[in-house]
DNA sequence: TGTTAGCACTCCATAACTTTGACTGCTAGC
DNA sequence: GCTAGCAGTCAAAGTTATGGAGTGCTAACA
């Protein structure tokens, strides 16, 4: 069976002079490993995808398809592997961008549909939907609350003379937790909740965090109660803001399901730097600025990395990064279902983002 | 080195007429094998634990430990490996109570004091703390909502039509979300909010849920503009109570440390059952009600387990179980370290308890 | 009766070797 | 340019030796 169809004849050629043929090929090689991670041999293609040709003509072309790059043999008389640059043709070029089931498609909104108030709910949420999607671990960094817009502000007195933070944003309620001065009355609270709402509506929160001082200077000198609030409140700001670049796993031990990682030797060096937040973070701030980024095999920056592909789909609201949502697995992964997926679930989020943008300014007008 | 001091004589003899040289002997044995995991021999325990009794002797006092069960040979000509009986023995008996040192003691109230306002918080905070101090992937089940007593309630109108409840208990404040009817005015929710925490402050949750029915017909009554509340509340309650069930866990990988999961086939078993939270949680309903609480080897019901030890805390408050905390590990687990770690755990989490209990009393009385 | 030295026995772990089979590369013919 | 067929290659699996660690047993001793 011949599954690739040519429509983008004249783009390919840019990579290098390679025959349609040996594209032909080169995606069943890539399409066949995938699934299977068993080496490609000239018989198993003329089996299985081109019976039109014969596996010693299979043979030359594949030997040809080596002499460029595009495969390698583990040793003499093995099959074929596909190579880094192998990937990166598939996935630029030759595979089919969304390769996700509708029955997936509704098992990710039923489960988005499932809302969460709290930012960091919805962010595991989406972690956990993503690698029950995909079969890989998921990881989700969310890039910091600078670039969320306010919707609103509230500080709720505790008993025991703590305060919740209750920001809420298009995206979730994000929430800290400071104490009160005592002579704080629930009063002031409320007055405080409305006051700041009013100054920082519609505001990000890095901008309330560089205005912040300034604009309650002088609420405090409008209202006296509020310096029980004030500086507390601050830390509880600027803590929030500046510590928390929140980092969500999910599924770690998928990763063990792929055959690469029967040693665990191997899978040890990826399960390390999973475990390893800052380096995970550094590993997700990599990559281009495009919806889906891929980062495949060698390409990795990270020694230990280079046996994985990383990708992952850049969340934006207004244009500025909100959160990286992607996987880590072997080399040999279903980009194909995993940019679905990744797509899906970042369309998915942006359609709850218009839906709580509605209501607010219904809100507003009445 | 004899690491042994003999003092509960009395109580071991109930077990089985065994001398108190081959409780020695044995308990040299279990310590090494945990330490090691190395089959213990007639030689090793010479060299290193009893040095004036010699390998022939040994070998007769080994051979004598097999027999009645406590030792068993993996083949003719190998060393022995402590049985399911034997870890018993030493757990029930022979163990130090606390290894725990003062350092991890340290580490581990520096992370319980960053205090977090919201229970799931709390979890998962407690299950991160007990990972990093045992080393084993560590699990918190939270066993319903039922038992938490209840400090108060508060109804927070968020912007789109929809509202936040947050139930503050002495253990961190449990949150739901429910849709409002329009027409419900922020003030309603602050009315909703003091009278449910009149009716409810110090009764469990359990409580609330069997009496809101009628506690409520009759405030709606009072309060006209509370039906578009009424309905929503009742059914977040309920959804609240009854589903979530809390399973937290962390440091899964943890467990591929351990040479006895070298082999990823062994180690899968283990990790398909950590990631069954239903499965999982039978897990953790085992077990005695003993304020430490463990499932060692042969003892597992599950049958992938046999090869595992279970450690669990019950955390209860006035009697009541609020949590199950515990390690999931190979058989040849530490302990005393384990069972060490987890008594300060629960202790630490009592006096945070108190910590809370003490201030609101304060606040009625002004 | 309990302890101990010494020796024979056992059996795993490791390495060296052999066999098998899958796959390629090459050559010659179409 | 394509293809059949055959020789060559090499890993994986199976087989056979070798070494060494550890026990069990026996006989002597306190």
């Amino acid at each position: 069976m011949l599954r690739f169809d040519c429509t983008k004849k004249g783009d390919r050629l840019e990579y290098e002079n390679i025959s349609e043929r040996k594209l032909q090929i080169l995606y069943s090689a890539v399409e066949d490993y995938i699934q299977f991670a068993t080496p490609i041999t000239s018989g198993s293609v003329h089996e299985k995808y081109i019976q039109d040709i014969s596996p010693a003509t299979l043979r030359n072309e594949l030997s040809a398809l080596e002499a460029m790059g595009y495969l390698k043999q583990l040793h003499t008389s093995s099959g074929r592997v596909p190579t880094t640059k192998a990937y990166r043709l598939y996935v630029n070029e030759l595979m089919k961008s969304t390769k996700f089931g509708k029955k997936e498609l509704e098992t990710v909104r039923d489960l988005l549909s499932k809302r969460t108030a709290y930012l960091t709910d919805v962010i595991s949420q989406v972690a956990g939907v993503i690698s029950q999607a995909t079969n890989y671990p998921a990881v989700v960094v969310l890039n910091g609350y600078d670039n969320l817009p306010i919707e609103s502000i509230k500080i709720i007195p505790l008993i025991d003379k703590s305060a919740l933070l209750l920001i809420g944003t298009k995206n979730g309620i994000v929430n800290g937790q400071f104490n009160l001065s005592s002579g704080v009355t629930e009063e002031v609270c409320v007055d405080a909740s409305n006051l700041l709402t009013k100054k920082f509506y519609g505001k990000t929160i890095k901008y309330m965090r560089d205005n912040i001082q300034t604009e309650l200077v002088d609420a405090k000198n409008e209202i006296d109660s509020f310096s029980g609030l004030y500086n507390n409140l601050i830390d509880c700001l600027s803590n929030l803001i500046s510590g928390q670049s929140h980092i969500i796993k999910v599924g770690e031990t998928k990763l063990l399901n792929n055959p690469e990682y029967t040693d665990l030797k191997d899978a040890k060096k990826v399960l390390d730097i999973l475990e390893d937040d800052n380096e995970l973070k550094q590993v997700f701030e990599n990559g281009d600025e495009n919806e889906i980024s891929f980062t495949i095999g060698r390409e990795n920056n990270s020694e230990d990395l280079k046996s994985c592909s990383v990708v992952k789909a850049n969340y934006k609201i207004g244009g500025k990064q909100i959160a990286s949502i992607g996987v880590i697995g072997p080399e040999r992964m279903d980009y194909s279902n995993v940019a679905g997926a990744l797509k899906v679930i970042v369309s998915e989020l942006n359609k709850l983002n218009l839906l709580t943008k509605t209501n607010p300014e219904g809100d507003e007008q009445n």
